[in-house]
Formats: structure tokens, C-alpha cells, sequence
DNA sequence: CCCGATTGTATGTAGACAGCATGTC
DNA sequence: CTACATACAATCGGG
């Protein structure tokens, strides 16, 4: 179908991308009535052109002006990314926003938001005004509900927007899924479904040196290292081209990057670029073991990726794999699960991953996950995926398993009371439903309904109601349940139902007011928390230090099992963080990774506040106040004498640090401060100054200090 | 008897969303 | 019911 047979915004739209002729889903999706409000389940591989028929699907919905679009992916990552792409929708007259997260309170009012799953959920709680006007939702990668942690809440939030009396056009977008058919009915779409991919995806397996392919077709591969996972990446030296090599495990993903290394010789990369990421990468703000190490391996055109590096690593080894500094990245899953880094090859040189006690193979539609980031739009004739057999297992077996494989059914992981809790607790509190039959109503609406039936649901829902009665979440009124104040609390903070309930019983075990220990381990006991990995020999030494530090924290230790070895771990963690002990030492004390330790305080300055409110819902101001310092303090990593000088622009940790010891404690200090004696203080320059002068009111003053350090230089402008 | 090689054994294992009110070095 | 690479310890063997 040309691009010419569609008219109005949306031949608008298309004439803004460039597109002269629609993709075969994008063309289905027209056929199917996408630009006629109806609603669609896409199931297609990456990179088919799933994002235009969103648009396409937003631009005709909101053409007549007036209503709203919303868009939802599963992580922050993508819903940025997506932000950049759906811009275009701006010279369209459409105001697009972004809201995850951190960035952004509530849903901005703008035409087009793009948002997360629980973003966009947690603010139909909040405000279910939100819906009015509502014309069309996309959700992104629906085949997320079958998540056993995040399933449930996007099944939930479906199921409210399917309950709607108005019920807004639904886009979900899927990965190639064998029951996409049974998610488009209940979803009330229609389906269009596809395996074209723009770049052709060839799949194969290493047989003792070739790489044999579904087709039978093979490839021999020079065998220099021995190593497979260095040798897939060396063979594509003659051709030019970059690998990402997929492990299941940190360790070994930087263990291959390191035997690579040895190699580099072997590898083909561009080495003038590959000195200057190393450089950029050494020069970052990460702990210098880390930075140091990952910098080594980088200039030699080799980098490792997993989620403890953190944002600012992570992007820079992304983008120096983009510039073509790199011959691979060893990587863990997250790399495929975020943003778009497409390569030539795709190496899967490990599908065995730990889980619960055992070694097992990771699910088909895991394995095209990481497959289909293979083939580069523009560059590649085709994309390559190479699996390494592990083990006994023949090559042949791999082969029919993944290549010849189809991707397990999605299904419905709503059983797990859990979700289930939070779902309920949120109808409840944001009035959707007050009555279990009211419940039951929406409960209906499930793809769990659909594929369990409707009997499971009545004894789940009660055991879920009961559950949150008990813990004092909900109560039964005469108009049926309702929210107690401490549920309200527990909703708008979305937070787990059980995080409030391990909170309320702990507070009735201790004595009188818990300590600041009591409090973070609480936090850290949360089943909101991130779990970080504690070994065996450290256990019993990480509870003697929290003991020896904190000795009433022992009444809140139940049982020490690995949940708790592991918030013990994080407690002492949250603690070192708060007395201002540097990133460097906690990194290396608790051999945790920097994105750990900040997936550690976000969660748990988050759960302080939460907790902190709910803590004021149940008639305990001195425990609520307490939990609000704990949250800043644990947001800036500061002991809790800093944080009057951190309510001021432009001072963080450090410098707040520094003026303290220098001897200014207060706002009251500074604002009677010589800005020469200030400016002397090591960190703090003019605009610094300036900037505190400002936030005080001494504006004149400011004025002066910027005029000056413009000038003449900082300091010496004074002493002249 | 010392040192190095070989064999035995204990050990550890992916990821990341959410409120609110404004800004790190 | 199901692993495996690693780090370190214990043991063995050669000179």
C-alpha cells in the first residue's frame, strides 16, 4: 500500500517521517482500521514498524482536536526513547510529555503522554479524571502481563480501561506471540500479525566449527581462541562487523570480555574511537575500580554491560558501541530488554541461568528477545543469531528448541496474590469498586478470567479482600469495602500492600519509638526492595555489624534466611550511605555495583516517604517526621546535618559538606557570610556564591559576585 | 624436604517500576 | 529431577 492512501494527519505525519510506503503491519494495520479508532493487537518482531502505527494510531484519534493519547511502555528507558521519536507528533500541533518516574509529578496535561505501566496506573488511581477525553492507549510490549512481578498491574490497568463505560481505542504492541489471537479478543481488538522484519533475521547454531543454520545452510568459523565467544566475534572481522555477546550471568559477561580482550588483535574495531570512550569512561564519576577496569577493556575495543554499572556507564558503552568503538559487548539480558542497540551479530553464548536452586534454559521468548536485536535497519542485508550449545547438548536439539521453537503462550499471573493485592487495593481506594462483586466485575474483565474462567476468581478475590482486611489496608462498611486511611496512603504511594503490613507489625513490636536502624531495616525488608546478593561467609559477619551497630534492630529479625541475610545487607548499606561514607568504600565494602547502590536508596528513599505517610495515617507524627528526614537523607546520602544547607540550589553532598566544615551549619550562617570568605571555601566558586546569595535574598550582593568573578576570575576580583 | 602439578571442594549465580517537589561535581 | 566455572585447599609426585 503507498503512503498515499491514507489522507488527512495521518498522510501529514507520514509526509513529516519521509515514509513513501507503509511496512506490510503498518499496511495490515490500516487495513485492520487503526485510523479508524479501532482498536488493534500488533504482534510483530522489533524493529517492524510497530512505533508508526502507534502513531498513526494517536494522529487519527486525536485529529479532530480535543482529546488525549496516552502511551505506555515497561521501562523508562524505552518510554525516553519513544518520547524522542514521537516528538515529530509536535510540528503536528500535537504537545507531547514524558512522565516516569522521577521525572514529572503526576500525568502532565499534555496531548500525547508518554509514560510507564505503573506511571500511567498510579496516576488513573490518583485522578481518574485523567480518563475524560481519553481517545486511544498504546501499550508497548503488552506481552509484559505474563511478568510475574509487573504482569499483574498491566493486566489490572487493562482491565479497569476495559471497564470503561467509554471505552478508549486500545493499540497494544507484542513481540510474535503463538496466542496473540487470544489476547486481541480480549483485548476487543483486532489482530494484525507479522514476521516480515525490515533487516531478515538468520538464526543458527555453533556446531563444532560452523555455524549451522535453520535452513541447513552452514559457515565455517575460524577457531583461533577456542573460546566461541571470542571466536564468533572474530570471524567478523572480515566483514566488518560488531557482535553483542549475550551471558546469563555479571560475572560472566565480564569474564568474556576479559578473555576477548586478550585478543584484540583479532577483533575489529575502531581504535582511535575506542581510546576516546575508554578516556570519557575513565574520567566518569563511577568508583575508580570500575571505571579503571571497564576503560581497560573498552581500549581494547571489547566493553561488559549489566544493569550494576549504572545509567552513565551503561550509556557509554551503548554509545560507544554505536560509534563503532567496539567489537562486542558482553552483556546480560538487560541489554536486550532496553533501549534499541540493533547489531550485526547476536551471540547467545550462555541460555543455562540460575533460578531457585537450579540451572535451567531460559524461555523461547527470551531467547528471540535477544535474537531479534541482531540486523542493523540501513547497514545489514541481514541479522545473525548464533547460539552456543552448553553442556551435552547437541546442536541439533538447540536448534529445534529456539530457532525452530515458538515462543510460549503469554498467560495471565494474576493468581499470584501479590498483584492480585495491589490491583484490588487500588480499585478499592480510587472508588472504582467498593463491592466484591463490583471487584469481581473488572476481575472479569481479565485475560485471567479468559483463561482460567471466572469460578478461580471468586476465591482468589476473597482470599486477596481478606488478606487486606487483616492487614488493615480495607475495611467493610455498609456500602461494602472501602479504603482505610492507611490504604488511601498505601495506593497513592503505590506501594506493595505487604510493604505496609510488614511496617505496622514492626512498629507494634518495638518499644516505643523505633531507631533510624529500625526504620531502614524495615525499608530493607520491604518486598519493594531490590534483593542484593549477600555470599555465605558474610552473612553471620553482616549481622554481627548490624547488631554490634544497632542492637535493637535484633526484635525485628525474625528468621534469618537468605530475604533477610539480604536486608541486613541492605540495611547497613542504607546506613553507611546516610553517614555520608563514599561511594567508593560501600561499592567495595558490600562488593555491590553502583547501580546497585542506587537502585538501593531511589527504592528506598521512596519507601520513606511512602512509609512516612502512612506512618502519619495511623496517628504517628514523631515516627512520620522521622521517616521524612530518613528519606532525604538517604535521597542526598547525607548525615541529617546537611539537610538544611541541601534546601538550597546548586548544593548537593559535597558542597554542603564543605561549607559546613568550614564552619557555615545553617541558612542563618550563610546569610550573615562574607561572599569573599565564601568563595574561599574549597568547591565553592562565583556561581556558587551567587546562587547561595540568591536562594537568601541578597540579591544585590549576587549581582556583584557575578559581575566580578565575570570580570576578573573568582577570588582574586575580591582582593584587589 | 620443597615446590609445582593435580585433584578435590566450596561457592555463587539477571533485572528494575512506583510519590512529591525541584535541581549534582 | 536438573550446572558449571572459579578460587582456593588438599594431596600427590618428582627431583
Amino acid at each position: 500500500m503507498a503512503a498515499s492512501q491514507v489522507n488527512g494527519a495521518v498522510a501529514e505525519l507520514l509526509k513529516l517521517l519521509g515514509v513513501k510506503r507503509l511496512y506490510p503491519v503498518q499496511e495490515e494495520a490500516v487495513r485492520a482500521g487503526v485510523t479508524r479508532g479501532e482498536s488493534l493487537v500488533v504482534s510483530a518482531p522489533t524493529a517492524s514498524g510497530k512505533t508508526l502505527v502507534a502513531l498513526m494510531a494517536i494522529v487519527s484519534a486525536l485529529e479532530g482536536g480535543g482529546g488525549r493519547a496516552f502511551y505506555a511502555a515497561p521501562l523508562r528507558s524505552i518510554a525516553l526513547e519513544k518520547y524522542r521519536s514521537f516528538r515529530v507528533l509536535e510540528r503536528l500541533g500535537f504537545s507531547v510529555r514524558v512522565s516516569v518516574g522521577d521525572l514529572e509529578r503526576g500525568l502532565p496535561g499534555a496531548d500525547v503522554v508518554i509514560t510507564t505501566y505503573e506511571k500511567l496506573d498510579s496516576s488513573i488511581r490518583n485522578d481518574p479524571g485523567i480518563l475524560g477525553g481519553l481517545r486511544v492507549v498504546v501499550v508497548d510490549e503488552v506481552h509484559y502481563v505474563a511478568d510475574p512481578k509487573r504482569g499483574p498491574l498491566l493486566e489490572g490497568l487493562l482491565a479497569r480501561l476495559l471497564s470503561l463505560g467509554e471505552r478508549p481505542q486500545i493499540v497494544a504492541l507484542s513481540a510474535t506471540i503463538p496466542n496473540a489471537g487470544e489476547l486481541a479478543e480480549w483485548l476487543g481488538a483486532k489482530l494484525v500479525s507479522s514476521t516480515w522484519r525490515p533487516v531478515p533475521l538468520r538464526e543458527g547454531v555453533l556446531d563444532s566449527g560452523e555455524i549451522v543454520y535453520a535452513d541447513g545452510s552452514r559457515r565455517p568459523v575460524e577457531r583461533p581462541t577456542g573460546k566461541p565467544y571470542v571466536d564468533l566475534v572474530a570471524d567478523l572481522a572480515g566483514e566488518g562487523g560488531h557482535a553483542l555477546v549475550f551471558a546469563q550471568s555479571r560475572r560472566r559477561a565480564i569474564q568474556m570480555a576479559k578473555q576477548a580482550s586478550k585478543a584484540r588483535s583479532m577483533l575489529y574495531y575502531d581504535e582511535a574511537k575506542a581510546r576516546e570512550w575508554a578516556r570519557r569512561i575513565a574520567s566518569s564519576g563511577a568508583p575508580a575500580p570500575i571505571r579503571e577496569e571497564l576503560a581497560e577493556l573498552v581500549s581494547r575495543g571489547v566493553a561488559f554491560h549489566h544493569a550494576g554499572l549504572g545509567n552513565e556507564l551503561r550509556s557509554l558503552v551503548e554509545d560507544a558501541f554505536r560509534d563503532g568503538a567496539l567489537a562486542a559487548i558482553y552483556a546480560t539480558p538487560t541489554l536486550a530488554a532496553g533501549v534499541n542497540l540493533p547489531a550485526r551479530r547476536v551471540v547467545v553464548a550462555e541460555y543455562l541461568r540460575y533460578e531457585h536452586g537450579f540451572r535451567r534454559p531460559i524461555s523461547v521468548a527470551e531467547y528471540k528477545q535477544l535474537a531479534g536485536r541482531a540486523g542493523r535497519p540501513g547497514l545489514d542485508e541481514y541479522g545473525e543469531a548464533v547460539i552456543v550449545p552448553q553442556g551435552r547438548d547437541s546442536p541439533e536439539d538447540i536448534l529445534d528448541r529456539y530457532v525452530r521453537g515458538e515462543p510460549e503462550p503469554v498467560e495471565s499471573k494474576l493468581s499470584g496474590l501479590r498483584g492480585l493485592r495491589h490491583v484490588i487495593l487500588g480499585l478499592i481506594a480510587s472508588g472504582v469498586a467498593s463491592t466484591r462483586e463490583a471487584i469481581l466485575g473488572v476481575a472479569s474483565r481479565t485475560l485471567y478470567a479468559r483463561q482460567r474462567g471466572k469460578r478461580l476468581l471468586g476465591p482468589l478475590v476473597s482470599s486477596a479482600l481478606s488478606q487486606l482486611a487483616g492487614w488493615g489496608l480495607v475495611e467493610q462498611g455498609p456500602g461494602g469495602y472501602r479504603a482505610t486511611a492507611v490504604g488511601l496512603e498505601a495506593s497513592r504511594y503505590y506501594v506493595d500492600p505487604e510493604t505496609v503490613k510488614i511496617f505496622t507489625d514492626s512498629l507494634e513490636e518495638v518499644e516505643g519509638e523505633p531507631s533510624d536502624a529500625q526504620l531502614l531495616y524495615i525499608i530493607a525488608a520491604s518486598p519493594d526492595m531490590p534483593r542484593v546478593s549477600v555470599t555465605r561467609r558474610e552473612a553471620e559477619e553482616l549481622l554481627d555489624e548490624l547488631l554490634d551497630r544497632a542492637p535493637e534492630v535484633y526484635d525485628l529479625i525474625d528468621y534469618v534466611g537468605w530475604d533477610e541475610s539480604s536486608a541486613v545487607k541492605e540495611t547497613l548499606i542504607l546506613l553507611d550511605w546516610i553517614e555520608e561514607v563514599p561511594e567508593d568504600r560501600i561499592v567495595s565494602k558490600y562488593d555491590v555495583w553502583p547501580g546497585d547502590l542506587y537502585s538501593l536508596t531511589d527504592t528506598g528513599r521512596w519507601l520513606a516517604r511512602a512509609l512516612s505517610a502512612v506512618a502519619e495515617a495511623m496517628g504517628h507524627p514523631g515516627v512520620a517526621g522521622r521517616l521524612r528526614v530518613l528519606g532525604s537523607r538517604i535521597r542526598h546520602g547525607v548525615k541529617q546535618e546537611l539537610l538544611e544547607l541541601l534546601s538550597i540550589p546548586g548544593i548537593g553532598r559535597v558542597r554542603a559538606r564543605r561549607l559546613y566544615n568550614a564552619g557555615y551549619r545553617s541558612l542563618a550562617d550563610l546569610a550573615s557570610a562574607e561572599p569573599s570568605r565564601l568563595l574561599a571555601v574549597p568547591g565553592i566558586g562565583a556561581s556558587t556564591v551567587a546562587s547561595i546569595l540568591e536562594f537568601l535574598g541578597r540579591r544585590e550582593e549576587a549581582e556583584e559576585v557575578r559581575r566580578r568573578s565575570g570580570r576578573g576570575r573568582g577570588l582574586a576580583a575580591f582582593l584587589d
